[in-house]
DNA sequence: GCTTGCTGCGAACGGTGTTCGCAGGAATCC
DNA sequence: GGATTCCTGCGAACACCGTTCGCAGCAAGC
């Protein structure tokens, strides 16, 4: 029979869904066998009939993830089409807190991710690059795109939480950085502020940008 | 008095050092206040008495870890330094398991990581950059041998657990990938085995050699 | 109608990080 | 010398975790 209230029904789908609602507003370590089980009024047990385990379920929504990257149109410029399609993935992984850490994991993919490494590797291949810097290229951008993404998600969450603690700790930090002997640390003093300034979305495009400029070099 | 037996004595270096023996045999996820307080035949709470925490823990583990990672001389050439520098930390971190996650989790940074942070500004503003190139190629720098150092550190965790069913799994997934269809996945299809060559240290070295041929036109 | 199989889930097991409070010894002070 | 204070070790406990077991109850099949 239906659910005594509107308690939404423990299909796949949903527990996947519950998990990534819990993802993207406090985190992956927020990700419990329980607190998903709180979402539908019941226990751990529960969850087990439709998942076998904490790492099906967080694999499966970060699968989930996945499937909102749009894959680009070909036939454009290849340095352009890179550009917007890593943008595309690491906006989807930080739309849902940090699951970058799920693919950060060393487990086995999931099927969304080899439709992406098929696009990916459409663009490599029709600009030109080798068979072999295809491959490697590939792979460093898969690991540049999930780690800047995990990297920025977590100074994200870290904020979040402990505003008051967190933020001063920084302040110290800063404070000490500040502090730091001219003579034993010339180039960082000197720099001052520099070090601080700039928000990930430019980071993360310099960085990517510096690299499609060495790629580039390796076209034949 | 001194310990019954050949108990190690309980200081706090003692104690972060058992912690990184555990995370380079086991990794991280096997260092417990536990497992830890076993090196010295006691329960979890005598470690609070030097350590506020975990956390501060790992910290601890990682900034010894970094203590071991020697800064190059300067006056050389630039690539060649930073080649060699990035080398030497990456290869530091992977002597500990995959001590990288603690590098990964966003936490305020230790003193040898300002060490570290301070040769590598210095051999980039020697080398001409602006001062705004060198605060982000040293950020995206970072970034990119620790989650290299972190996926590669995994994969091999994940290696010489399941070796059995692990090994399986993976075979499973190259059996999957011959198994896609041609249609849809034409260039991972075409692309064969090629994929899957090349060991961890040669992608390494060629994702920060284009990342560095990419940063040499950003010099002024 | 009886059986089979699937779904929900209460209870429990062994593990985790962390806190409390009590010992006991060393150092300090009168 | 005796009393007091501080520091270190640690047994016990709390709340939480992932996971398993086994028992209900209901739907479909024969």
């Amino acid at each position: 029979m239906g659910q005594s209230a509107s308690r939404p029904a423990l299909t796949r789908e949903a527990i996947v869904a519950a998990a990534l609602d819990l993802v993207g507003r406090r985190g992956v370590e927020a990700v419990s066998m329980r607190t998903v089980a709180d979402a539908f009024g019941t226990g751990p047990a529960s969850i087990y009939r439709h998942v076998s385990g904490k790492d099906e379920l967080l694999d499966l929504a970060l699968d989930r993830v996945l499937a909102e990257v749009r894959t680009p149109p070909d036939g454009r410029d290849w340095r352009q089409a890179l550009t917007e399609f890593a943008g595309e993935v690491r906006g989807a992984l930080l739309r849902h807190g940090d699951i970058a850490a799920v693919a950060m994991s060393g487990r086995p993919v999931g099927g969304n991710s080899v439709r992406i490494a098929e696009a990916l590797l459409a663009t490599l291949r029709t600009a030109g690059f080798p068979d072999d810097v295809c491959a490697w290229a590939l792979d460093r951008l898969s690991l540049y795109v999930t780690a800047d993404a995990l990297d920025t998600a977590r100074k994200r969450l870290n904020e979040r939480a402990g505003a008051e603690a967190v933020a001063r700790h920084w302040a110290a930090v800063a404070e000490h950085y500040r502090n730091l002997s001219a003579q034993e640390f010339p180039h960082t003093t000197a720099m001052g502020q520099e070090l601080f300034r700039g928000d990930p979305e430019g980071r993360f495009a310099l960085g990517l940008g510096v690299f499609l400029d060495g790629l580039a070099l390796q076209r034949r």
